[in-house]
DNA sequence: TCTGGGGTCCTAGGACCC
DNA sequence: TCTGGGGTCCTAGGACCC
C-alpha cells in the first residue's frame, strides 16, 4: 500500500481549501518532496528546485514540510490496515507490506473486498487516498501499487503476473536502478518480463545476490519476508549538507563536519545510542565521494570525542586540486548506552565532565530549540550563513564552548 | 544555482594469518 | 630454491530506496 502525492495529500486534507490546486511541499528544503497530481499535471517534477518552481510555475502552491502531521496520518494509516492483518511491515512513512494470507475465511470477505474496505475507511476517516497491490511477492505488489494510481487497486496472480510484466520497464523494478538497467539493457533486456524469463545461470553469472532475490520474486517465489517489527532504533545515523558555492577550504570544510558531528551525536545521545565507528565524507563538484570510517574502542556520542579523530585523517580524503560540495557524517555500528562504559585507558573522568556538559546542552535544546549551543569549532560554517539571506539566525544567541 | 537528506545492503580487494 | 593456497577480517565505495 502506498500513500498518494502522500505529503500534499495530508496538507489537503489539513486545509481542504488547498483541493484541486497545484502544490508541492519541499519548500525548506529547496527542493519538490512531495508533488499534487495537478501539479504533476502541469509539469513538475520530484527534486524540482524551489527557486525553478516559482519561476517557471508561478501557479503552484509551495509548502513547508510537516513531518510531525505526516507522522500521524501514516500511524493512522497504517492503524487501519491493523484491523485485517497483524503482520504489517512500516517500509516507510506512506508504504506498508502487509500478509493476507489466510484472512479471508476468518473475516468473510475476498483479498478484494479486505482491500476495498482498508481503502473506503482510509479515505473516510483520513481524507487521503491510497493505492494498493496485492501480488505473491513483495517485488510483485509493488509492480501492483505503481500500476494504478492515484487511488488504484491492483491484483497480480501468478496466473497472470507476465501480462503484467511485459508492459514494467526494466528501471521502473523496486530495486533496479539507473545503473543496473543500462547493464540490463545493454544485454537486450528492456522489461521485467525481459528480467523474469532469463535463465537461473545467466543471473547468478552477471548480476549480485539483490538481482538473483528480485529475480526470483518477479516469478512469484517470495523470498523478501515481510518485517512486521516495529523499528525502534537506528542502525546508523547520518548528517550531511550541501553548501554554496562549493569550495576547498580546510578551515570551512572542518567546520561543516564539526556541525554534521554535533548534529548526529545529538540526534545519538537522544535515542541513547553511541558508535563504535565513525565514518565520514566529502563530495566534490563531481558527486564523487572520498571518505573514511574510523574505528573506536569504546562507543562514542561526544563530538569532543570525534572531532580530533576526524581532523587528524583529514589530510587523507582532502585533495587540494578538488572543490567540495557537501560533507557528511555518518554514526555507525550504533550501541545502546543506557549504561555508559569507561574505556580501557582511564578516559573516564575526562568522558564523564563532557557527558554531564551534554546532558545540560541537550536539556537547553529542548527548551530553546535547535542549534542554541554549539561547538567553537561549528562557528565558520554558521558565519558564512548568517551573511547569507537566513536572517532568521541573526536573532539567535549563541553561546560557543 | 542543474542534481537534498536520511537510510540499508552488498562487494571487491587489501591486510593479515597459517 | 625464486614467493603456493586457503582462510578471515576490515573498509571504501557503489547501488538503491523513500
Amino acid at each position: 500500500m502506498d500513500g498518494d502525492a502522500f505529503f500534499v495529500a495530508c496538507e489537503v486534507s489539513k486545509n481542504p481549501s488547498l483541493r484541486g490546486k497545484p502544490a508541492v511541499t519541499g519548500e525548506e528544503r529547496g527542493i519538490a518532496t512531495a508533488i499534487s497530481y495537478e501539479a504533476k499535471a502541469l509539469g513538475v517534477s520530484r527534486g524540482m528546485p524551489i527557486f525553478q518552481l516559482k519561476k517557471n510555475f508561478p501557479s503552484v502552491i509551495i509548502l513547508p514540510g510537516d513531518y510531525a502531521t505526516y507522522a500521524l496520518y501514516s500511524q493512522k494509516m497504517f492503524d487501519v490496515v491493523r484491523r485485517y492483518t497483524d503482520t504489517v511491515e512500516e517500509y516507510s512513512i506512506d508504504e506498508c507490506f502487509a500478509d493476507l494470507t489466510g484472512w479471508q475465511k476468518p473475516l468473510r470477505m475476498t483479498y478484494r473486498e479486505i482491500l476495498e474496505n482498508i481503502k473506503k475507511e482510509i479515505k473516510e476517516e483520513l481524507d487521503i487516498t491510497v493505492s494498493i497491490g496485492l501480488a505473491p511477492t513483495k517485488t510483485l505488489a509493488k509492480v501492483a501499487s505503481k500500476w494504478c494510481k492515484p487511488d488504484g487497486l491492483t491484483i497480480i496472480s501468478k496466473e497472470n503476473s507476465h501480462e503484467f510484466l511485459l508492459k514494467v520497464p526494466i528501471y521502473n523494478v523496486w530495486g533496479i536502478g539507473p545503473s543496473t538497467s543500462q547493464f540490463l539493457m545493454r544485454h537486450d533486456i528492456k522489461t521485467a518480463h525481459d528480467l523474469a524469463n532469463k535463465d537461473k545461470a545467466w543471473i547468478e553469472h552477471f548480476l549480485s545476490k539483490p538481482y538473483f532475490d528480485i529475480w526470483q520474486e518477479l516469478n512469484c517465489l517470495s523470498v523478501r519476508a515481510i518485517d512486521p517489527e516495529a523499528k525502534n532504533s537506528y542502525a546508523s545515523i547520518q548528517k550531511t549538507k550541501t553548501f554554496h558555492p562549493p569550495t576547498k577550504n580546510i578551515p570551512f570544510l572542518l567546520s561543516e563536519l564539526s556541525k554534521n558531528v554535533e548534529a548526529a551525536c545529538l540526534k545519538a545521545r537522544h535515542y541513547h545510542l553511541a558508535a563504535k565507528r565513525v565514518h565520514f565524507f566529502l563530495k566534490t563538484q563531481e558527486f564523487r565521494y572520498h571518505a573514511i570510517e574510523i574505528p573506536f574502542l569504546s562507543p562514542v556520542n561526544l563530538p569532543e570525542i570525534i572531532l580530533p579523530q576526524i581532523e587528524k585523517v583529514f589530510n587523507k580524503v582532502y585533495r587540494s586540486d578538488r572543490i567540495y560540495r557537501t560533507t557528511g557524517v555518518t554514526l555507525r555500528e550504533l550501541i545502546s548506552q543506557r549504561v555508559t562504559q569507561p574505556d580501557l585507558f582511564g578516559n573516564s573522568i575526562k568522558t564523564d565532565s563532557l557527558e554531564m556538559i551534554h546532558e545540560q546542552i541537550d536539556s537547553l535544546e529542548e527548551k530553546f530549540g535547535r542549534h542554541v549551543v554549539h561547538l567553537a569549532s561549528t562557528q565558520k560554517s554558521l558565519n558564512r550563513k548568517v551573511k547569507g539571506t537566513d536572517s532568521n539566525d541573526l536573532d539567535r544567541d549563541l553561546l560557543f564552548l
